[in-house]
DNA sequence: GGGGTAAGTGACAACGTTGTCAATGACAGG
DNA sequence: CCTGTCATTGACAACGTTGTCACTTACCCC
C-alpha cells in the first residue's frame, strides 16, 4: 500500500507536507499542492485508517449491534437509515448480529472495544425494553427500536400508540363502527401500546370500543409465536354481526385475513376493509387489492439513531431522551368507506 | 483505554511479556502468566486493533459491499451467513450499502482500502453478472449472488436452473401435466435459467412443455418492475383448459396467484397447485394454505462466500470458480397430487 | 537597515503493538 | 570449574500518521 512517505519521496517534499495536503490544510503553497496532488492521484494514495486512529484521533467507525434482523426482514432498513446518515461524514458501520446469543454479544462488545468504535447503535428486531450492561463503555450507546429498561440511554422507538390510533381513526373516518382487532401476542410492548391507541381513537370519536371484537392473531411466547389469525378471522367473520373492518397487528396477520376472507367469499374491500401494520412491502404491495397499512419507520429510526448519537457526544452521559418516531398510514386499496 | 504499558506497570513486568501473554505465547513462566492475567482481567484490557494492524499484520476485518439488500429483504441472510462463518475466527464485517449509486460505491472502495480490509464480498440483490472494476485491489474479492462478467473472480450463485428443474419435477411427480409458468421479467439471468430447468424437467420426464402456458408475472425494466401476475393468472385460470398447477417466478407472484384463485373461487390446493420461488418466509409461512416453494440459499451463499475468500487467499489471483449453491424445495401445503 | 510578521516547510516525537535480538540466570555434562 | 543449552525476560525499532515546534525566506513598516 502506498504511504505518505512514498508520495513525499516522489514529489520531493516532506512527509508532513503531503499529510497537510491530504487533510486540506490551507497552509500549503498552491504550486506545491498541485504538484503533490498529482502524485497522490497517480499512486492512488489512501490514508491508513489504523495509523490515523493510533494518533489518538477517534475512530470513524460505529458499531451496530442487533439481536436478529432476520425475523422482521424490513428492519434492515434501520441499517440503511443509519448508513445514509453516516455516509455524509464518511463514517462506517461495523455490524454485529448476535441472533440473541449472549455469549456472542459479549464477544462483539469486545470487538467493538478493540476497534475503538466511536459509538454503538443497539437495535432490536421488535419494540422492547433492553438493559445495556456495558457500564464501562465510555462512548455513546443509542438504542434503536428498543428502549433502555433503566432509562439510562437515549432511544428511538416507533410510536406504536400513535400507529394504533391512526389505524382506528382511519377506519372510523371511513364510517366503520364495528371494527375487529387481531392483535400480536399479548406480552410485547407494541400490543399494549397499539391497543391503547385504538381505544383512544374510539374515545376521541365519542364511541365505545367493543372489547369482544379484539382477538389474538398470534399466540405463544416471544420468539415462538404461532399464527392463528386465519382461524380467528374466520370465526370473527362468520359471526352474525361480523365487523365491517379489521385492524391487524401486522401485515402477516392481514395476509391471513385476506385468506380467511377468500375462504368465506368475502370481497375486500367491498365486504371487508383491512388495515395492516408494519408496511412489509413484499406483502402490502403485492396483495390484491394492495394493503392499506401503517408503516414502521425503520429507515427513519436508523437515521435518527445516528443523529442522536452525535448529539449524545455533546451532552453528558445522563442524557437519555426516549424519542418517538411517527408511524404514518400508507393508503392503498384494502379499505373503503361504508354508507 | 487500557494499554499494554499500564498492565505491565501494574504487574511489574515488561510490555513485551504482557504482549506475549495476551497472544498466548508459551514462552512465559507459569507464575508470571497467572499474575499478569489477573491484571489483564481486572483492568479489562482489550488489544487495540489499529495498533496491531499497523505492525503489518493483516486486518481481521472484511468488507461487504451490496447494491441494495432492501428490495429482496431476505438477502440479508447473506450477511448473516457471512458473519456466522467469520465469527469462528473473530473476524468482522464492515458493511457498505451502495443502493446502486456508483459514486457511493467508489467511496466505499476507498474506505475499504483505508481500513485495509482483508478481502471483500460483493453481494447483489439479484442473480446477475457484474464487473468488478478494482484492478489494483490486491486482496481477494468474492462475488455473492452475482458472478464476474469477465470470469475473473470467484463467485457464489444460486442454482437457478436446478431450482426451476425442482419446481417442475415436484409438480410432475404429483401427476400434473398442464403446468402454467408465471415468470419474472425476461432480462434477468434467473428467468432464463429457471426456464431452462423447467424445460429440462419436462424432457427428462418424456413430456413436452406447452410454451403457451408460460406468461410473464412481472413486466418492465430491471429496477422498475411492475407486478402483473394477478391479471396474468386470472387470464390463465379463466381459460377452458386451465392449468392444474402454476410455477411462480417468486413468492410475490405466488401471492398474486392466491389472490387470483380467490377471485375465481378456485381452492388451493384442491383446484390449483402453486409453487413459489425464494422462500420469503413472511409470505410462504403465512399464506393459507402455506406455500410450497423453492428456497434461495442466501445464508449458505454468505457462509460459503467467506470460505471461498479464505481459499482465494491461498490460491493465485486467477483462481475464479463459479460455485452453484443448490435451491431446495420447501414443502408446505399449496400443492397436491392430481388423479 | 532593523525588527516584526506571515507563509511555507520540515524534523521529531508519539500513538500501541509485535518482531528481532540480546541479556540474564539456571542447570547439565564433561 | 568451564562450556553449552535452555527457559525466561526485556530493550529497541518499526509500522503510518499527525501535533508541536522550529526553521527559512519573503515582505512590510517604521
Amino acid at each position: 500500500m502506498v504511504t505518505l512517505r512514498e508520495v513525499a519521496e516522489r514529489a520531493g517534499v516532506s512527509i508532513k507536507t503531503v499529510s497537510r495536503i491530504v487533510n486540506g490544510d490551507p497552509a500549503v503553497n498552491a504550486k506545491t499542492r498541485i504538484a503533490v496532488q498529482h502524485h497522490l492521484e497517480s499512486l492512488n494514495y489512501v490514508p491508513n485508517h489504523a495509523a490515523r486512529m493510533m494518533r489518538g484521533g477517534s475512530s470513524s467507525v460505529f458499531g451496530f449491534m442487533t439481536d436478529a434482523v432476520a425475523t422482521t426482514p424490513y428492519s434492515v432498513d434501520i441499517v440503511r437509515g443509519a448508513q445514509a446518515a453516516l455516509n455524509e461524514k464518511n463514517q462506517t458501520l461495523l455490524i454485529a448480529n448476535t441472533d440473541g446469543d449472549e455469549k456472542l454479544e459479549k464477544e462483539y462488545w469486545r470487538m467493538f472495544r478493540a476497534h475503538r468504535v466511536a459509538g454503538v447503535i443497539y437495535a432490536s428486531m421488535f419494540h422492547r425494553p433492553h438493559i445495556v450492561g456495558q457500564p464501562d463503555f465510555k462512548d455513546p450507546i443509542v438504542l434503536a427500536n428498543c428502549f433502555a429498561a433503566l432509562g439510562d440511554k437515549p432511544s428511538l422507538i416507533p410510536d406504536d400508540e400513535g400507529g394504533g390510533y391512526a389505524q382506528a381513526e382511519y377506519l372510523l373516518k371511513l364510517g366503520h363502527r364495528r371494527i375487529g382487532v387481531l392483535t400480536l401476542i399479548p406480552d410485547i410492548v407494541a400490543t399494549t401500546l397499539r391497543g391503547a391507541g385504538i381505544r383512544q381513537a374510539f374515545r376521541d370519536a365519542g364511541l365505545s370500543f367493543d372489547e369482544s371484537l379484539e382477538q389474538r392473531g398470534m399466540d405463544g411466547p416471544v420468539h415462538f409465536e404461532r399464527m392463528i389469525a386465519f382461524d380467528a378471522a374466520v370465526k370473527m367473520l362468520s359471526a352474525k354481526d361480523r365487523p365491517s373492518a379489521i385492524i391487524c397487528g401486522n401485515d402477516q396477520v392481514a395476509l391471513q385475513v385476506y385468506s380467511a376472507a377468500a375462504h368465506l367469499d368475502l370481497h375486500i374491500p367491498r365486504d371487508l376493509s383491512v388495515i395492516g401494520f408494519d408496511d412489509q412491502k413484499v406483502i402490502s404491495e403485492n396483495l390484491r387489492p394492495s394493503l392499506t397499512t401503517v408503516a414502521l419507520p425503520y429507515f427513519e429510526i436508523g437515521r435518527q439513531a445516528v443523529e442522536t448519537m452525535r448529539e449524545a457526544k455533546q451532552n453528558d452521559a445522563n442524557w437519555a431522551p426516549k424519542i418517538l418516531v411517527p408511524c404514518p398510514v400508507v393508503e392503498r386499496e384494502s379499505c373503503c368507506a361504508i354508507s
